[in-house]
RNA sequence: GGGCCCGUAGCAUAGCUGGUGGUGCACCCGGCUGAUAACCGGGAGGUCGUGCGUUCGAAUCGCAUCGGGCCCA
């Protein structure tokens, strides 16, 4: 063991054991001490390798780590790779901004090959940073080989899936609305799609009813450029509509609206009057045929047979009738696809009208808005703004479009009973993340459209004949080698596409543009990470996970795709247990955004800070499903915590030193605690106390892990080094440390403390990785484990535990408060000792506790005697004090006379009285309970306060024993504060002189304490006198101060004793 | 609009199988001075988001409402 002298300083001592463990591997050491042991799949869900890592990226990589590197110390062979998300459109996005590229176009003429060079760059480069920030946090997951979705054997396993879907008929070619965005110019997820608000207009529109003269139905829509695609008009057959004759300006027309709704869109209509003529069901509308208002301008409209349809997604808002555009609209579409109603989609990839659109050609359909509005002429009732959520790409931000077109689907629907019943048998840490959150999300779960128009991803293996339309589903990549005849040197575009294979039916297959959704490259992360399917040995083994942990976004995110994915490919679950955590928040549980600048970095704290810091900050702030709101002074409050855990670990560093302290070992040299096991009797009880609290919270910790608990073992370990540790039992021991001879109670003292902080540092190392280690190694023996995390969990040992001395030790505790607070109200200082403490309780709890550790209570108080008392204690007196209120209405006239009764009467006796019997008598008069309140009566210079189920009261008043005591201690102190000054080692010798201007106090001192103080401040020559006395006054002092000692003038002077 | 979670002193939180609201930080006062650019004690501070209901009794259960978060439409 070697001393610590410095402070704790996080920086040197992370940098040391990072250094530590690189210079050994140390990681590698611990995966392979435990590679026997039974198996636990973890899969890394993989970050997406763009810009840096934020504080919701360090919580979630902080629980994996806490949480595995606990699994390891279990015994558990951890199976792990950190992974990575690589492909998709955010980079894409990313290098075309450093491109200065605005379209599909650029990248086309750039070259796809190049193009997707640049992507693989960037994301290789960005992986690598945050591999590195992740390692500065301590992380342990295997970086050195991480999985990554861009290399072929990760690309494989997705094709290997969509062979799997395409076999189990799940995979779907199909025209469908999907989410689009124009600017990507690419089919995007609904998990893509980012909602937020947008001004979009409003407008009211009449549709001329087929055959009938100046007859309308009134519809509503927010998209203007959707009506050159309507088709139909939709109501709820359930609703009641009016056919209302509305006039304006001495014009009248006839209108359609849902009878509820008239009155409204009239008023916006700015109609003056009107005239409801008839009330109709919704389902007397279906089948009424109508025109468009932009047949003149889109000649397609012109062939369509509109006409009135019911659904059941129509609601009682706006109009009531709902314009239909099935090539525009997810509902539209399945309307149409339902009531045979025409896709009608005149518009291109880049959101631009097709020439099928007429009049509008080549516009762009947000900027056509306003085009259309005016080309609905008269046709237009009225028209406003509004501001609604609307969906985003959640790249570029450019407002997405509904677009009817051709894409390749997974059919989720198809499954959803079986994922569902998935959900059920998988562990949710809460329960309600899966059995609430994601099972509702599943439930309403749509077709999965995994297709998308663009380059850097993994390609879709379905090739195609451009004759016969037959496909094929290339599962890998030696199938591909095999049916093409070529190899490739990379799976991606444009390699691939170049591959050609035969058709049966003699065509040429060429292979789909597509690319993969990037959300199902992370879906297959569970086989692909143990190298299936070219390796099936370790999927075979471990296969599914034993847990995973990601944020709550990923309800719909990977807890989803995975689930997807697993379902087609094995049809069950991927994972065996789930952790959802929180988000991280700002102070004001807002969501931190760059705009918002209310962004707080990992660096920040952790260059503060520290590492462990924010670790343990992260996990001790919120329970790990709930959200973290980020907060500096909580974040203070865990350094202060993590700074005492250092000071009680180096404090009694020296005197061990100084004894030559050797912990016991056994024969191979590990450490051994059995030889305080066989002599836990004969430790003191502080000790006792200490090593069973320690059992005990171990057996926390083991219980709290088992559900994820981390905010409460962090609290816990945290809560134990603060309250039990630093402010009780260091207190307790400390006296013992600086005995001179070789005690049996500084041994123990010794055993019992190294015990603890090699318990303590077993717990806490999955948690606060870097401290833990540098404590472990100073303490480490020689045949101990080379490193802290290498150790076995740290288990209760129940021979250690002993519940009584704990539940009593807490009464001690409540008892050491009291007194401190008696005696501040007594303003007598703690190094003054007083005569006597009582504890009067009616607990049998607090009676024995007191008793049977009165050595401890009586140095605690620093109190010549600690006495229980049950019931009354005898010094005490009761005052009693007249009610007039209850008095004077009762005896009138006599009141006085009761009143001087009372207050003359023996307040004890009187209360005894009436509450044994419930009144008493006094002078003749009958007194009840009501008439008479009792304070009590402390005897003078006795102070009371308040401990659990008991009263404590001290006396305070001095005699000349504990007056000379009391100065006596005042000039130890102040000699140890000289020395300290001077610099000295604690075994150095002093020579010192007092002299103390009042020549009472001098013999106070000078008859009891000369001894005393000289044991206590190493002084071989010390001279206590008074002013007139003789002593060294010519002697020069290497150090000399005047000091103010509760009123009385000392001037001391010490110098170091010459050899020893 | 829907689902799930959260809302307790200036800040962060515990309590939530209903029975007199705990803790930490900050603040004020004090102690200790061989862990000392540390450590410890005490005090003050609360309509438990709001409203209604169930109950002898609600922070805790129910309903509604407001605010925050995630997700969905």
């Amino acid at each position: 063991m070697k001393e610590v002298t410095s402070s704790y300083d996080a920086h040197a001592v992370e940098e040391w054991a990072q250094d530590f463990w690189s210079v050994r591997d140390t990681y590698a050491e611990v995966q392979q001490l435990r590679s026997a042991g039974r198996p636990f799949f973890f899969v890394d869900g993989p970050p997406y390798t763009t810009g840096h890592i934020h504080l919701g990226t360090a919580w979630n990589k902080i629980l994996k780590d806490a949480i595995l590197r606990y699994h390891r110390m279990c015994g558990r062979s951890v199976i792990e790779r950190a992974g990575y998300d690589m492909h998709g459109l955010p980079i894409e996005v990313k290098v075309e901004h450093e491109l200065g590229f605005t379209s599909k176009k650029d990248i086309e003429e750039y070259g796809i090959a190049a193009f997707i060079e640049r992507c693989r760059t960037f994301a290789e480069t960005h992986k690598d940073i945050m591999s590195e920030q992740f390692k500065r946090l301590g992380i342990w997951l295997d970086f050195e080989n991480p999985y990554q979705t861009i290399t072929e054997d990760y690309i494989e396993a997705a094709w290997w899936t969509l062979k799997r879907a395409e076999e189990r008929g799940l995979l779907e070619r199909g025209h469908r609305v999907v989410n689009w965005c124009p600017r990507c110019e690419t089919a995007i997820a609904d998990s893509e799609v980012e909602y937020w608000d947008e001004k979009d207009p409003s407008i009211f529109v009449k549709f001329p009813v087929a055959g009938r003269e100046n007859e309308y139905l009134v519809i509503w829509t927010t998209t203007p450029w959707t009506l050159p695609a309507n088709v139909a008009v939709a109501v709820d057959a359930d609703f009641t509509y009016a056919r209302v004759l509305a006039k304006k300006d001495f014009a009248e027309e006839l209108l359609w609206i849902a009878d509820d709704l008239v009155e409204p869109v009239l008023k916006l209509g700015r109609y003056q009057d009107y005239e409801v003529l008839e009330r109709v069901p919704g389902s007397d509308l279906v089948g009424v045929e109508y025109t468009s208002p932009l047949a003149a301008q889109v000649p397609q409209q012109r062939e369509i047979r509109h006409r009135v349809v019911a659904a059941d997604f129509v609601t009682m808002e706006n109009t009531g009738l709902v314009h239909i555009a099935p090539g525009h609209g997810w509902d539209d579409y399945l309307l149409g696809i339902k009531e045979g109603l025409e896709v009608f989609c005149p518009v291109d990839g880049g959101g631009c009208f097709l020439p099928s659109a007429g009049a509008f050609a080549d516009m762009y359909v947000r900027d056509a808005n306003d085009v259309v509005i005016d080309a609905l002429g008269d046709n237009l009732i009225a028209r406003k703004t509004i501001v609604h959520r609307y969906g985003h790409c959640w790249r570029c931000k450019t407002p997405i479009i509904f677009r009817a077109t051709e894409q390749w689907f997974l059919k989720a629907t198809g499954i959803r009973d079986r994922m569902l019943e998935e959900i059920r048998d998988v562990a949710w840490h809460p329960e309600w993340a899966g059995s609430a959150r994601f099972h509702d999300f599943v439930a309403d779960s749509r077709d999965w459209c995994i297709s998308r128009q663009r380059y850097w991803g993994i390609p879709i293996p379905i090739w195609q004949c451009e004759a016969c339309s037959t496909y094929t589903v290339v599962g890998t990549i030696a199938e591909l080698a095999d049916l093409s005849g070529t190899t490739i040197p990379d799976p991606h575009r444009p390699y691939v596409d170049g591959v050609t294979l035969p058709c049966s039916c003699g065509g040429v297959m060429r292979r789909v543009e597509d690319i993969f959704d990037v959300w199902f490259d992370s879906a297959v992360a569970s086989w692909a990470t143990l190298g299936f399917p070219r390796q099936r040995e370790a999927f075979e083994k471990y296969w599914p996970a034993d847990f995973i942990t990601e944020g709550q976004d990923q309800t719909r995110g990977w807890f989803y795709s995975q689930l997807g994915a697993s379902m087609i490919a094995f049809d069950r679950s991927p994972y065996r247990s789930v952790l959802m955590h929180g988000f991280a928040l700002d102070a004001e549980g807002r969501k931190m955004s760059k705009s918002f600048g209310n962004v707080v970095t990992p660096d920040e704290v952790m260059n503060q800070y520290g590492v462990d810091v924010l670790r343990l900050y992260i996990l001790s702030a919120s329970a790990p499903w709930d959200d973290l709101k980020f907060n500096w002074d909580g974040v203070k409050t865990v350094h202060r915590a993590v700074n005492i855990l250092w000071n009680v670990y180096r404090f009694p560093l020296p005197y061990m030193i100084l004894d030559a302290f050797q912990p016991a070992t056994d024969a191979d040299g590990r450490w051994d605690a059995s030889l305080l096991r066989e002599r836990r009797r004969d430790l003191p009880e502080a000790d006792r106390w200490i090593i069973s609290r320690v059992n005990s919270l171990a057996g926390q910790v083991e219980e709290e892990m088992e559900e994820y608990q981390l905010h409460r073992v962090t609290r816990a370990l945290t809560n134990f080094v603060l309250e039990d540790l630093s402010r009780w039992y260091v207190q307790l021991v400390r006296s013992r440390m600086w005995l001179e001879e070789d005690a049996p109670e500084k041994r123990f003292a010794y055993e019992t403390i190294y015990y603890v902080m090699r318990r303590l540092v077993g717990l806490f190392a999955p948690f606060v990785p870097h401290i833990t280690e540098q404590i472990y190694q100073n303490l480490r023996m020689e045949g101990d484990p080379e490193s802290v995390h290498m150790l076995d969990r740290i288990e209760p040992d129940p021979l250690l535990i002993d519940t009584h001395l704990e539940a009593a030790m807490d009464v001690i505790r409540s008892f050491d408060d009291a007194v401190a607070n008696a005696r501040q109200a007594g303003k007598r200082k703690l190094r003054w000792p007083v005569e006597e403490c009582v504890v009067v309780t009616e607990s049998d709890l607090v009676r024995d506790a007191v008793g049977d550790l009165k050595p401890l209570a009586r140095a605690r108080a620093n109190s010549r005697t600690v006495t229980v008392v049950e019931g009354a204690w005898d010094r005490l007196s009761w005052q009693a004090e007249p009610v007039m209120r209850a008095i004077g209405p009762e005896f009138g006239k006599e009141g006085p006379k009761v009143k001087a009764l009372i207050e003359q009467a023996g307040g004890s006796a009187l209360k005894a009285a009436i509450e044994a019997d419930g009144k008493a008598a006094l002078g003749g008069y009958e007194l009840t309970a009501r008439h008479v309140t009792f304070t009590e009566s402390l005897p003078e210079g006795v102070y009371a306060a308040p401990m659990k189920d008991a009263t404590v009261y001290v006396d305070v008043t001095l005699t000349p024993d504990l007056e000379a005591e009391g100065y006596a201690r005042e000039v130890i102190r102040r000699i140890q504060e000289m020395r300290r000054q001077l610099n000295l080692n604690v075994d150095d010798f002093i020579a010192a002189d007092v002299q103390v201007e009042d020549s009472r106090v001098a013999d106070l001192i000078r008859s009891a304490w000369a001894t005393g103080i000289s044991q206590e401040v190493r002084a071989k020559d010390l001279v206590i006198r008074s002013p007139g006395e003789n002593g060294d006054q010519g002697r020069k002092w290497a150090l000399a101060k005047d000091w103010d000692v509760e009123g009385v003038s000392m001037r001391m002077g010490i110098s170091q004793a010459g050899g020893q």
